[in-house]
DNA sequence: GCGTGGTATCGATAGATGTCAATATGTAAT
DNA sequence: ATTACATATTGACATCTATCGATACCACGC
């Protein structure tokens, strides 16, 4: 594993590795796709803080944005998942 | 998803997101196992802060630690790494 | 028991992170 | 343009974390 790939992979983790961001890439997961307007209610988190969270994901390539008329609409990135699978699986 | 299980997860991911870790990890699985008397010079960290981060992998469940005389040795503990993977393919 | 060497814990510190209120920016309808 | 509403950014704060030096705790051989 390079230094790069490393680094890589942490970005990934990082933004896996808290609840709340959790939450949203599985429920995102699940339904195919969330409007940002429904995820404060859905996770009792503050407007602001769901938009960070989703920022986080969108950054390390996990998550999809998509503007629809004045709502967002955001799509998980599989192969960014695999990603991750790749790394602990056969691998070198 | 369970809230006891979305923190169970975090735990893994936060232990795992960290290149220190990563490279831990990556090292423990290739080698099938190592030893922590090699490890600072591997890493290039002081012995205090790599055994902090073994401390955290074995408390996440991803590490066993095994006594052999004065020096401990590290193990991968696979069946963790796949809960990982069973939270981001065909699950609910 | 005593000394030696491997490992863990403690204490301190700098930097990262999650959170929200306030505000700005964007998008569309009137 | 103006209004309304969805989303992003900013600023501030408390908490967490990675790191190391110093020190304590093992396990073994003598």
């Amino acid at each position: 594993m390079s230094e790069a790939e490393v680094d890589d992979i942490v970005v990934i983790l990082k933004a896996l590795a808290d609840p709340v961001r959790l939450r949203l890439m599985n429920m995102i997961l699940n339904a195919g796709e969330a409007c940002a307007c429904d995820l404060p209610d859905a996770l009792d988190r503050s407007q602001p803080t769901v938009s960070h969270h989703l920022k986080v994901l969108v950054e390390a390539g996990l998550l999809d944005r998509e503007q629809r008329g004045k709502w967002a609409w955001f799509h998980v990135r599989p192969e960014r998942l695999q990603a991750l699978g790749a790394v602990f699986q056969i691998d070198s």
